[in-house]
RNA sequence: GCCGAGAUGGUGGAACUGGCAGACACGCAGGACUUAAAAUCCUGUUCCUGCAUAAGGAGUGCGGGUUCAAUUCCCGCUCUCGGCACCA
């Protein structure tokens, strides 16, 4: 046998496999299907992350394994490839994106064959392409068609400096998350989709997936769905005039106004009246009421105040019964309020501040007067932007509360019976508790206090109980120009007109400069010729829109594509989808387990619903059945079929560079794989990658440690080599390796027999183990497998089927290695179709095994055993031993716990 | 603050539903081969006491608990990472 020679092989097997359909998923075959999908990469210049190429070649391993199970595995890959980075490289060196991107997806591809991943390489997608696109905007079209979209005049986040709307989502404690730039709110009309249509959805059918526990909580959190009430209140204003002083800056001048200094307490100037006041002392502000929204009503009894957002709509109407002066410090407090951004409010601490109206609400439990007051921590979009103020029970509240000295109330115990005055912000309870000084509500859980009240006030007809989510409608628009175009137009005589389906793709004009506009509106506005087009209505004059879709849209359908990549009738065939849909396995990273998830099942079950998704969708009531039959697992794949597009998602962990910092060009610390493929060959950069550590754990990089997995490498080629070498071959033609010869043993004058040699036997216990490990991807542990295997049997001889077993065992990981050890064990192209190792689990028993002897739970030794032996006996082959049964003088012992096969403690 | 994940030798990491802690690998030390180096191979390697390849003790972030037995389960902390965040 040569010397290893990875180069060599490498590159051949690469180029026989090219030319093979080795690696095509096969539509409506009858094995059954397997689709495994990778989040496919941005192309970024950068070329292939390291990142990438582990869990590509964990995939790959994966993959491979299962098509030699037996499966028709959908492996493919694409290229998310609209989006900033393109954008502002091109920008740079003023190149067309197109052509950047092209160059990019060049050398992601050339360096994906160059590790021999087995993707099915003639499905690429890439989102950048006008026939991909095209229906990306057909989708768009559909989503208006049905009322999902809309345009919006709304406030958005508005970054400065990359002069670019951003989703609430890309904006990451108050700057932009590509840039860090503060990012500052502006109002610009934009598309947005209805997402919260499917809010119920995207939340409930979280039921009938088998993602990671994580996944699922942290969508549900996203969703944010709560049940709250909306508590109309009504407002009232002192019977007589509370102004203290006419300026703040001095102290107010209590004994002069006969106001007892106790017992008064001022804010802002006015006389701040006591919550328990006579009804007297207020007069109602007929038609006038505001609506507090909450989710704990609970503790409502403790209510000492109410707080406007500075800039909801109760202060407009509320300032027409405001003192001039009151109104001159609220119109003073908003401008402060609109100028801060949230980085500002982050920075200044959470500080609390406020204005008081000098007006009061009644709480409709215990008709107590409760004072409003505008404040910057209220927010307008979150309820109603007017909250309860509840200081013994929100942490908040409390804060405010000491800003002005509101009254402080218990009206929560602790469940171990703490219900002392609350005295600093630590003994602000906010969760578990019993109520009390809460009238009917004393004595219950605050659990089951929350619906008991919200119960009473809706009996009332005071609140209204709603279904709140944190989830909102996605703005699906972006000034920028390397992105899909919006399909429509703007018609002076008909409106917005959305374009005609055969007037798709609308591509992207070529542009000179891709330069932004000073205003902020995407540089298409400047290609007039592009924008000036006529209505497909009326034939008049129109223009086109010329914002972009985000980046999230092409990632929302991609998998769909896959099944069916060159249709050009539809997205993609409703059969093909039928077959391959729903992605039995979806891999990829945390950052995308909220947004694009959300977003892609959004999409997946639209799609669905208008009929383009599949053919045969069950109806949500035989779905719903199936489900509390509890058959969810058996049934998977078609309760999932145009209703949920992944029945499984795992989270890859991360590699970051040396010191546990991220890897950035900025650092330096970029591991670029051309260079370790260089060094050390495909086949030990995919199989280091794997043994790295455990899939779903972020490692630091460190290449100390190849070494030892090339030292392994080698080692298998050499033995499995040597046993090609001494198998017995054809004498007419001694120096090809032996073409036909299926005889079993070569040991000379070894009978040929069904039974297995037993490290034939060793070789598909092997073979199980490393699959249990595959499956699991427990990569690093199934090369382990081998590598113990390899320590203890290197002088072991093999026959010709274990050979076989041990080179298709090698398979998966290291593909090349292994064909070309097919080749010459003389096996024909290629291992990669063969049939994976055949065993039986139950000629892996063995007849007696090693368990370990406890004396006071302390091992102090080992026994071998028949496999279930029962206890006496094991009890007496103790006492038999002589270095074991010193522990037990006179043989007397008070207790055993014996564990058959596992373990025996003995109780001295 | 909330949600999620985690903490095991000098290092990366093993240990399935509680049952031999440290598999496998790196590194290190010693040895073999070599003129020498690289490569390769062999031996040892959690820590402590011991001449020990004798025997014993400690040990899986910290403090408690349950159990014959805890890295694993329970209670209370500390720290690290990821995400969200004035969501009332």
């Amino acid at each position: 046998m040569e010397k290893y020679n990875p180069k060599e092989i490498e590159k051949k097997w690469q180029e026989k496999w090219e030319k093979s359909d080795i690696n095509k998923a096969v539509d409506f075959d009858k094995r059954p299907k397997y689709y495994a999908l990778l989040e496919f990469p941005y192309p970024s210049g950068a070329g292939m992350h390291i990142g990438h190429t582990r869990n590509d070649s964990m995939m790959d391993v994966m993959v491979r394994l299962r098509r030699m199970k037996g499966y028709n595995v959908l492996f493919p890959i694409g290229w998310d490839a609209f989006g900033l980075p393109t954008e502002n490289y091109a920008l740079k060196t003023n190149r067309n994106p197109a052509e950047v991107t092209k160059e990019n997806t060049d050398n992601f591809l050339r360096q994906m064959k160059s590790l021999g991943l087995s993707f099915d390489y003639d499905r690429i997608v890439d989102t950048t392409d006008p026939k991909y696109y095209k229906w990306t905007q057909w989708i768009f079209l559909k989503l208006l068609e049905k009322g999902l979209a809309y345009k919006a005049e709304m406030p958005i986040n508005w970054c400065p400096k990359c002069k670019v709307g951003c989703a609430n989502e890309e904006v990451i404690g108050g700057v932009h998350e590509r840039c860090n730039t503060p990012v500052e709110t502006k109002n610009l009309s934009q598309w947005v989709l209805k997402i919260t249509e499917y809010a119920d959805r995207l939340y409930d059918d979280l039921d009938y997936v088998d993602y990671l526990e994580s996944i699922k909580i942290s969508q549900r959190n996203w969703i944010g769905r709560k049940p709250w009430i909306d508590i109309e209140m009504q407002v009232v204003m002192p019977v007589q005039d509370q102004t203290v002083s006419n300026n703040t800056d001095e102290t107010p001048d209590i004994e002069s106004n006969n106001i007892d200094k106790d017992k008064v307490k001022i804010a802002d100037g006015l006389r701040l009246l006591d919550r328990k006041s006579d009804d007297s002392d207020f007069k109602r502000i007929e038609d006038v009421k505001i609506t507090i929204a909450t989710s704990r009503p609970d503790t409502n009894f403790g209510a000492t105040f109410v707080v406007l957002a500075p800039d909801c709509d109760y202060v407009e109407h509320l300032k027409k019964y405001m003192s001039s002066e009151t109104i001159s410090r609220v119109e003073e407090y908003s401008l402060q309020t609109s100028k801060k951004t949230q980085a500002d409010r982050i920075s200044e601490g959470r500080k609390k501040t406020g204005v008081f109206t000098g007006l009061y609400t009644i709480n409709p439990l215990n008709n107590e007067k409760l004072p409003i007051f505008l404040a910057d921590f209220v927010m307008k979009d979150v309820g109603t932007g007017a909250v309860i103020g509840v200081p013994g029970h929100d942490r908040r509240d409390y804060e405010f509360s000491q800003v002005y000295d509101l009254p402080v109330i218990r009206v929560v115990k602790t469940l171990d019976g703490k219900d002392s005055e609350i005295e600093s912000i630590d003994d602000v309870q906010e969760a578990e508790g019993i109520m009390m000084n809460s009238g009917f509500l004393d004595g219950m859980e605050i659990h089951d206090a929350i619906p008991a009240v919200m119960d009473y006030l809706e009996s009332k007809g005071v609140g209204k109980k709603v279904i709140r989510y944190n989830l909102h409608d996605w703005n699906f628009s972006r000034q920028r120009y390397w992105g899909e175009p919006i399909p429509v137009v703007f018609c002076d005589k008909c409106g917005t007109v959305p374009l005609p389906e055969e007037q798709l793709p609308l591509t992207l004009p070529e542009m000179s400069k891709y330069e932004l506009t000073e205003d902020g509106t995407s540089p298409l506005s400047k290609v007039s010729e592009w924008v000036n087009t006529t209505c497909p209505k009326c034939g008049g004059p129109a223009k086109r829109e010329t914002d972009t879709m985000p980046n999230w849209a092409g990632s929302s359908w991609y998998f769909m594509r896959y099944c069916d990549p060159n249709n050009d009738q539809a997205l993609a065939d409703k059969d093909k989808l039928d077959y391959w849909m729903p992605v039995d396995f979806y891999e990829g990273g945390s950052e995308h387990i909220n947004l694009h998830l959300l977003y892609s099942r959004f999409w997946y079950k639209f799609l669905g619903d208008i009929g383009y998704a599949s053919n045969n969708r069950l109806s949500d009531e035989e779905a719903k059945k199936i489900l509390e039959s509890g058959k969810i697992k058996e049934r998977h794949q078609e309760v999932l079929k145009g209703r949920e597009p992944y029945l499984a998602r795992a989270i890859h962990g991360i590699v970051l560079g040396e010191g546990g910092v991220k890897m950035s060009k900025s650092l330096g610390n970029v591991i670029n794989p051309d260079n370790l493929i260089a060094e050390y060959g495909a086949d030990v950069t995919r199989a280091y990658m794997l043994f790295m550590g455990p899939y779903d754990v972020t490692c630091e990089w460190s290449d100390r440690t190849i070494i030892g997995v090339r030292r392994w490498i080698t080692r298998m080629w050499n033995y499995i080599g040597k046993q090609i070498d001494v198998l017995p071959t054809d004498n007419d033609n001694a120096t090809a390796p032996i073409l036909n010869n299926t005889a079993g043993n070569h040991e000379d004058g070894l009978e040929k027999s069904d039974k297995i040699s037993d490290i034939g036997l060793a070789v598909k216990q092997l073979a199980y183990e490393v699959e249990e490990d595959i499956l699991g991807l427990k990569f690093n542990t199934a090369i382990s497998l081998i590598m113990k295997f390899i320590n203890e049997h290197e002088e072991d001889l093999l026959n010709y089927d274990s050979v076989l077993d041990l080179i298709k065992i090698m398979a998966p990981i290291t593909p090349h290695l292994a064909e070309e050890l097919w080749f010459q064990v003389g096996q024909p192209f290629s291992v990669h179709n063969s049939e994976w190792v055949k065993y039986n689990v139950s000629d892996f028993k063995k007849s007696t095994v090693v368990i370990p002897v406890q004396f006071n739970g302390k091992v102090r030794g080992r026994i071998e055993i028949n496999v279930d032996a029962d206890e006496q006996s094991v009890i007496d082959s103790i006492l038999a031993d002589s270095s074991l049964n010193r522990n037990l003088p006179e043989g007397k012992y008070k207790k055993v716990i014996f564990v058959p096969n596992k373990i025996i403690n003995i109780i001295v």
